[in-house]
DNA sequence: AGTGTTCGTCGGATGGGACAACAAACTAGG
DNA sequence: CCTAGTTTGTTGTCCCATCCGACGAACACT
């Protein structure tokens, strides 16, 4: 990620090693100076004088000694210190959620606030969330956390550069500026709010911290209102030019009999977002299809109905997954990922939609064994966003460690002493 | 391009440097160090010495004194030297191909040679490339260049890694390790033999010397016997995890009354692809279908028929186009490209496409204005795949420069004089 | 207790870039 | 013609980051 463009000294050149110092502790866990210089290639004195660098930062610390590691004098493990943190932030259709992580990728706090956003408008949803984000910073600081950044995820298309909302139909927003208007509302100095599609960030967590975490080659894919994705290609979030990338719920793949949320026929999003997987499974009065019922519960008595074996849920889970196969091919087929990851609702049932989607899937695809590609239902749930959100604030610290500097105060001595 | 996870040391920093002023250079045209070092942020005198290497490498030379540039002593123009030279080699159907490009990006040779590759067979075919090849490298070599680096071009899935043609249905080849094969029969120490689906390299050289020139997020589409696709996102190709990602033409969005090649119904290739415009827009045996004839006469006749307005033709084809935008709307949605190049024949009947297609394009893109994205013909024509091949290994020359190290000899001396 | 091994640090060497000063080469103007 | 002013490119010096070799420290094993 360092920028090719720019002209390398001295300088750029430290905060290369730096975070791949850094790096290297997250990614493989604590250990000793001699041993990170054995990882990186880096001159044992060079690795000595980086943590003392990275430790005056705040952001790695001395952990306990190698005992009865074998012959030899035992090391002094170092290990990332989790003062340092990231904030991630999602607005959604009916909540918005806070979560803030460490420097170690641990869960610090997870607040989740329902919501009726719709409803409530922009003004006021923003506010709600402005308190959230404070209440959790304040709460961080308490316990002798800093947070480095802040990440908001919202549902629709977002211009990332300036950290602009264009479009986002689900809750009816439309040109929103984000990030300036969390900025007026949070107190004190605030570091720099990133705004991203959530989708986008569920992606990021999935491979940073998913099931299948570290893969470099990853297509996300959840099925809610909307259908959502994001697609990691070679370890970096595409974009596209104007942050409009992704935008795959409205391939004209679906039958032409259904309309779309977005007014045309034929979109996928009309044959396998959830208004499809009720329509197929339940009639008009069907309490499963009750919105003020909570979805968790109305798919779990899918799930039941299914489980026990009932023709017209899996038959109706069976077309949804043909439909989704046929939707999946397409993705594979364009970026050959190295694993698929169903969100959303697709993950609830996934178990339910994998053979018939898997089917449609090999029938599709044209690389030979599907490209190397498998398919994974996506274990992080409703906090996948927040996830990703947090996880790109700190990736940030991950790229250039010193950029935490000056903010950082040590910790207040308890004792009091000069 | 940089390596994130290598340690860095002054070689490395050396290297990042080099390589920016000589991409100033390219980028910018010939200039002199003071300009060089306005440019890059770097220090005059660091300039100084970056190009004095450049120059022992053989990469650079100066040039004319700048005469009446204003007050002040004039510069002395550093100009990129155009010794040292990539070649791109293309397999198709009916042909293989050679280019030879100079750093500065100048065609120095381009040679095609006719064949019927299905028919001529692996072996046969690339003793016939080898032989080009040798055959423009030594023709190089008479004229003082020398081949930096050879990228090949093959209509199929590559793996690129090794080298190796996974699958060309096209030429009907399986399973052949081109990079070892060509090197086998190639004389002389061979620098490292590239392999690359054609089309991937098409929008290489579309996204660095076609009408385009610059563009970060490109997608290119090329219609020939089948459709074929390559990716540009964020200014570096989408390979996917095995490197079969791109592989547009078999999305199941077209007539499911048509047969594919590959078997399956409702490819998207099916409706778009050669085969496909002269079922609709011609008879069984009308001359315009007749394989024995070159492509390019078919075509012509075929415009020529559009532009008196005849109407079978003109349905025809806006047919096709029709299904045409259909399809890269979905890549647009995907990728929110800059630019959509059309290539193949469709470039060459581009004008009559246009309207149906942007009609179609404008129903199906999410994003407004369609994410900015604007649609081009390819100006590159045949050439494409090859001048892509080129640019690559010429790539790698602007990426670590001092890789083109000792193998430079300089040029033999005329005279003869010790 | 002695030996061998590994860890972390120290001092010096190496090398690259920044900075300031300077000579060179030109224009403009008297 | 000559001088003042400007820009270029080089030189010498300094700074800084990494590398290398060596050394003391801490441990296991005999």
């Amino acid at each position: 990620m360092t920028d090719t463009s720019a002209p390398a000294d001295q300088v750029f050149l430290r905060r290369h090693n730096l975070a791949m110092v850094l790096r290297d502790l997250r990614d493989h866990g604590p250990r000793s100076r001699a041993r990170i210089a054995a990882d990186t290639g880096l001159n044992k004195a060079t690795v000595s004088s980086l943590v003392a660098e990275l430790a005056e930062l705040g952001l790695v610390r001395d952990g306990d000694v190698e005992r009865g590691g074998g012959v030899g004098r035992p090391g002094q493990t170092v290990e990332i210190d989790g003062r340092v943190c990231g904030l991630g932030a999602e607005v959604n259709v009916d909540y918005v959620a806070v979560l803030v992580l460490d420097l170690r990728g641990e869960e610090v706090r997870y607040v989740r606030t329902p919501l009726d956003v719709p409803r409530l408008g922009v003004e006021k949803t923003l506010d709600e969330l402005a308190v959230a984000i404070a209440a959790a910073a304040d709460d961080a600081a308490a316990t002798g956390h800093d947070i480095a950044g802040i990440t908001v995820g919202i549902p629709g298309m977002v211009e990332t550069a300036p950290g602009v909302l264009r479009h986002a139909p689900n809750i009816g927003w439309r040109e929103v500026r984000i990030a300036d208007e969390l900025v007026a509302r949070l107190p004190g100095p605030v570091t720099a709010i990133r705004v991203e599609n959530d989708a986008n960030l569920s992606a990021l967590a999935e491979s940073a911290m998913g099931a299948s975490a570290g893969t470099a080659d990853l297509v996300y894919v959840t099925g809610e209102t909307g259908v959502g994705g994001g697609v990691i290609s070679d370890g970096v979030l595409l974009r596209g030019t104007e942050g409009y990338g992704g935008e795959i719920g409205h391939m004209p793949i679906g039958d032409p009999a259904h309309r779309c949320g977005c007014g045309k026929l034929g979109c996928w999003e009309a044959s396998v977002g959830l208004a499809a997987l009720l329509r197929e499974v339940a009639d008009k009065d069907d309490p499963v299809t009750d919105p003020s019922v909570d979805l968790e519960v109305r798919l779990a008595e899918i799930r039941r109905r299914a489980a026990l074996g009932d023709g017209r849920t899996l038959r109706g889970i069976e077309a949804v997954g043909t439909a989704l196969g046929l939707g999946v091919a397409i993705l594979v087929n364009l970026f050959n990922p190295r694993v698929i990851v169903l969100g959303g609702y697709f993950a609830a049932l996934g178990e339910f939609f994998l053979p018939a989607m898997e089917t449609e899937l090999d029938k599709r695809v044209v690389a030979p064994a599907r490209g190397g590609c498998r398919i994974e239902l996506s274990a992080l749930g409703f906090t996948a966003a927040c996830r990703g959100g947090a996880h790109v604030a700190l990736e940030a610290v991950f790229t250039d460690p010193a950029s935490v500097a000056v903010a950082t105060v040590p910790t207040p001595l308890p004792g009091g002493m000069a």
